[in-house]
DNA sequence: GTCTATAGGCAGATAGAC
DNA sequence: GTCTATCTGCCTATAGAC
């Protein structure tokens, strides 16, 4: 990785390099901040100020990076969702049955509430009007990807009679990420993680019976 | 009504009464439109500027009614709970059974999407963060009620026979509003009433298996 | 109760030097 | 890439006339 870093400016003059550089990629380092920021305060609660205070660094470098609000809330979608992605392809690689894939599933979930952020696209999504319609499509196809990813999930389930429902799978796994990202919602102004649990139990209980 | 409102001006002059006063209660008038512009664009998303403007009055007015933003949000959510308290008593005394109470409970959601507009509590719980404190106790306070309520309900379902789950009632009841704030907060973005419904029988059968 | 006028601050954004 | 400096606009809020 440090070697990497170094790589990416070969002619650096012997003094810069006495010391590592300050930080590889700027613009990872800006979606960080911001990240955090909107997952915890909103997209109309947070600004060019606060992330570039947090990193030390102008409003005017920002911009160097993300030329608008606009661009920056599309960065973060995006990064999100592939995130989201990898770690749904992580979990058919690795999880043993679909039990574990659900229980994996919710664990995401809970992993977010636990650092007292709210789902990105959840908490993007109760600001949905106010969001530049670039934002508006990356957000309502995170759902749908989601949703597509737990169908095949739960259809498997109800296959190998590990799961048992009767309404289509599809509805199911819609009731499935509906239910976790109200319970994030709800959850979360208490810091209340075994709320949160309780109801992602009850969930899952309800594919079971 | 009227003759209330016309008792609050009585040393009015005749000409001002030649004509109906033009609106009885402005600080409820100012409650409806900023109400439904939290519900649709959350509470960092709408300004004393766009209050004003819909009512024809100046941001000045508003501060007469309401000295801050914090004092009119506050209104509001205490307004809002009073009103979904008062639904609750009305289902609990025009509602046949359990199951009625329960699709009266779904039936309010429903209304509040159908307005495309989210559940006032459940855009405040995303925007948490960011609320003043004295907005933030009501919101909690709104769900703690709502679960309160579906718990007796929940109760007395499991008790008449009507209803059948083996957690405990609180936690079921706390998936129900969970998961209803959820299915609103994932069909908005797409006005898709169909996926609201959908996510609200499966958590309602949930109950009944 | 509603207005005009305005303060004071912070937002997102740009130009241009280094 | 990052800075200083600045623009423009909107925001919440207040003073004081009517």
């Amino acid at each position: 990785m440090l070697v990497a870093v170094a790589s990416q400016t070969p002619d650096a003059s012997p003094i810069a390099t006495t010391r590592p550089r300050k930080q590889a990629n700027t613009a990872a380092r800006i979606l960080d901040v911001a990240e955090r920021l909107v997952q915890i305060r909103g997209y109309n609660g947070f600004s060019y100020g606060d992330v570039a205070a947090q990193l030390r660094i102008t409003t005017a470098s920002l911009h160097y990076h993300y030329p608008g609000k606009a661009e920056l809330g599309e960065a973060l979608i995006t990064r999100y969702a592939a995130r989201f992605a990898d770690a749904l392809a992580a979990i058919d690689r690795d999880a043993a049955d679909t039990l574990a894939k659900l229980d994996a599933y919710v664990a995401i979930y809970a992993s977010v509430l636990r650092g007292r952020r709210m789902c990105l696209c959840g908490i993007l999504a109760a600001e949905y009007e106010t969001l530049p319609t670039s934002m508006r499509r990356v957000v309502t196809r995170f759902f749908d990807d989601n949703t597509t990813w737990l169908t095949t999930v739960l259809e498997q389930g109800r296959r190998d009679g590990s799961l048992s429902f009767d309404v289509p799978a599809a509805d199911a796994a819609n009731m499935i990420v509906s239910g976790l990202e109200g319970a994030m919602l709800v959850a979360r102004p208490r810091s209340d993680i075994e709320r949160f649990r309780s109801a992602a139990r009850c969930l899952l209980a309800s594919l079971t019976r």
